[in-house]
DNA sequence: CGACAACACCTAGAAGTTAGAGGCATGTCA
DNA sequence: TGACATGCCTCTAACTTCTAGGTGTTGTCG
């Protein structure tokens, strides 16, 4: 099955937002998107745990390592170089988004 | 470099939107896709032919050879097929959209 | 004539991302 | 004890776009 178009950059987008608000662990991200997207968007672990990583090893989350009834978890926080890159996200979304749409818009209207 | 985030199914689903209405030829759609979108959306030659033969092998453009002043061209049209791809890449995109718009706005990050 | 931009097509390979499957370990509850 | 949900992680495959090149033709300008 081909993977769905138009994902790149969303789950790491979404992920941004969330992380904006208040710092959560991997597994709960999980199901946070799920939940508030209505199961729009489902992304398992294996899709969010490597992008986690790569934005820690970025410098743009920080990991606080901690133990709630016997179980490790890590939570994930935004740093400051984590919050200009959810900028930059937003507004290359932004950009392909409006950019989409009224492209879409200019060939409805010409006749 | 990093590629551009979002990006991923624009450039067949704003290709195919083009060949709906008439049929073009690849170095047409390259700046016809630029021209269109303001240079928000400048695909390369690179990027629109490996596409366009993608969609030729999977019966979803047929191909037409012509001469146009002594310069041979290849006008891409959709097939019934094609028609559908375009159908599903519409929805898959709404779906997508809306799921990010809606994500944010539950979270208060409105523009 | 000779050089050069513009036109029009094409390929190969790299880069980057998500998806799936699976492996561990802990705590709870019947 | 066994079954199950929780919570973390890795590895590999698959997919798409992008860069960087290559080929050949036409028209133009000095």
């Amino acid at each position: 099955m081909p993977r769905d178009l138009f994902i790149d950059g969303v789950p790491e987008l979404l992920m941004l937002r969330l992380l904006a608000r208040k710092e959560m662990y991997g597994y709960e991200l999980v199901s946070e998107i799920s939940k508030r997207s209505n199961n729009v968007f489902t992304f398992g672990e294996g899709c969010i745990y490597p992008i986690l990583h790569r934005l820690v090893r970025q410098k743009e989350l920080s990991v606080r390592k901690d133990t709630v009834s016997g179980r490790s978890r890590r939570y994930y926080k935004l740093t400051k170089l984590g919050t200009k890159r959810l900028t930059t996200l937003e507004t290359s979304w932004s950009n392909v988004s409006r950019g989409v749409e009224s492209f879409g818009k200019e060939l409805g209207h010409a006749t």
